[in-house]
DNA sequence: GCTGGCACTCGGTAGGATCGAGTGCCAACG
DNA sequence: CGTTGGCACTCGATCCTACCGAGTGCCAGC
């Protein structure tokens, strides 16, 4: 814990480093608000600051920087959200016509996000398991593949190609299906791969492809995952290389699902450079909020900038992209 | 036309410079094959190629490098299309083992080519008026929702949101699907919006709706463009600034299938600089390759790279690639 | 026409001086 | 005793200069 003035002077080298990327000396702390004293005085409190672990210095005779250990006070305790009236009519605007189809939304709200705080932006949508199965359907595509179809109540579609024997007529895809309904409909999209036997062989060959679709679509692919913004990373960052691999991170999205889910397991709404567990995102900063489906967390949306990103906008922002996509996605 | 000796040199300097990014003097070129003469000849012989266009110097007192037009030249006579054993097997089993729901194979095309080459990988997927519609369904997903779903014979699942009067009950549903389906199956999904009224007004409301969204979705997310390697940009360019406006345009999807269209429809391969007709990719270069579906070009494939990039390897890539694509689509 | 030789150019690197923002420390003050 | 002005010191950033060397253009001779 920090007393009053500790405090204020942290803030202000924060919120200073995060506008000038530029060390904070304490010249241009001491007419920040809460902190009327010299600037030597300052300079003692900072010196203080940096033996308990808050600030850094690139060198001797540099201004401080925030250590992680001092943003993750910053966020906890010295900054509150903040959407300037200009972002908060955007979301609602967005939120009032959006309409349509579940997956296009959710890639739009990545935009949206990208678009209030100027970082990429990730939403993970509802899992394929979230929504109960609502109709299935086996489309014939060609004399060998059909594809199943199979739209949950959330909106979300899922289909798997299905190869079929030579002769696999359409009577047959129908007894399929006819067999598939009354199992699947109402439960889970993956109680598909649980389907009885069936007594006639061929029904029963498009079923056994079934279940070995149903299972193997879920295992590498189970998560929908939308990133948008990836360009910002590089106006984010100086060193090209950094850029890269965090770009690279970016690009798998079972290790981004994985980040998110891991974030907001432990119960953050931020994860600050070594808290996201990951070396390449060592500078990089992560702000979370999960949202909820008729009181369940379905899903989740964040945004991923510098260790120095404007905490309390991107806070802001990704809470209520949250809570109103949750709403959006409730009401239907 | 340039004499074989010139075109030799020309030659030796690209193929010098996509590998080292330097500038190359006329002592790198001396012990290239085809070129047995002296420095002071290739000297001589290179200050014509400069007059002539075919390469620049970066600054006087410096080696040359090559100029769009010396790429072109490099593209069009003198590099030929070469896949090393290892690419090529990779491609193979690629589409050996290549199966499932179409989307999701061409995002794991762009996945290929980004492996292939080391390049940012586009795949734009075939538009949504090109396969027919084998099958339409209207899923109710709450009381005043419901999902248009169709099916379209190469696979391609389109969905579409529709709104409903609070009252609709389950059966005006399935007699709106009873007057799409005539109507659609064997037609382009567009068709859809053509439906013809029905005498039961509230039919005719769904009918309606479906008209709208059949129309709307498809104006501004008619095609579906899949891009993949990024991360790869920021490995090419020096400049972070460069890498920025680049990852820029590719996050513009409506761009980049623009982009692609625009210089497939010229008849070109490859885009080179200026030759994209975008000012942001001055510094790239695009290979490109249309594949076709049962003889018609449903779409095309292509990488972006930097413009000193390793033509020969990207342009069998692309070529094998779109072509075992349009294979692979066309037996289903 | 090709070649070796040569003077010249100029970017890149290294060393050195200077500047200034910022620090730590200390003595003095209320 | 906490606060403050003063001061010596540090060290990255900037600028200048010298120098090196890769590479060039040109020319005379083969």
């Amino acid at each position: 814990m920090l007393d009053e003035r500790k405090a204020s002077i942290l803030r202000a080298v924060v919120e200073e480093y995060i506008k000038t990327a530029q060390p904070v000396g304490s010249g241009h702390v001491v007419d920040a608000p809460g902190v009327s004293v010299s600037s030597a005085t300052v300079r003692n409190e900072m010196a203080a600051l940096e033996t308990e672990g808050f600030l850094a210095q690139p060198h001797t005779s540099a201004g401080r920087i925030p250590t992680e250990k001092g943003y993750r006070y910053f966020v906890d305790a010295l900054a509150q959200p903040s959407l300037d009236r200009g972002s908060a009519q955007q979301v609602r605007a967005f939120f009032d016509r959006a309409h349509g189809e579940i997956e296009q939304m959710l890639a739009d709200t990545t935009r949206l996000l990208t678009g209030l705080t100027d970082y990429a932006a990730v939403v993970v949508g509802p899992p394929n398991d979230a929504g109960k199965v609502r109709s299935v359907q086996l489309v014939s595509l060609t004399p060998r593949v059909a594809l199943l179809v199979a739209v949950l109540a959330n909106g979300v579609v899922e289909k798997r190609t299905v190869e079929l024997a030579e002769d696999t007529d359409e009577a047959v895809l129908l007894r399929a299906v006819n067999a598939l309904s009354p199992a699947a409909i109402g439960e889970p999209f993956a109680v598909l791969s649980l389907v009885a036997p069936s007594h006639d062989p061929a029904v029963e060959a498009v079923l056994g492809r079934v279940r070995s679709v149903v299972g193997q679509g879920g295992a590498d692919e189970g998560d929908h995952v939308f990133v948008n913004g990836a360009s910002r990373i590089s106006a984010s960052f100086e060193a090209v290389e950094t850029v890269r691999s965090v770009l690279t991170i970016l690009e798998q999205q079972l290790v981004v699902v994985s980040l998110l889910r891991d974030v907001v397991d432990r119960g953050l709404n931020v994860a600050i450079g070594s808290e996201t567990g990951m070396q390449p995102l060592a500078d990089c900063a992560l702000v979370v909020a999960p949202y909820t489906v008729d009181g369940e967390r379905v899903g989740t949306v964040g945004v991923l900038g510098p260790t120095r990103m404007n905490y309390p906008q991107a806070l802001a922002a990704v809470a209520v992209v949250g809570q109103r996509l949750g709403h959006r996605l409730s009401e239907g």
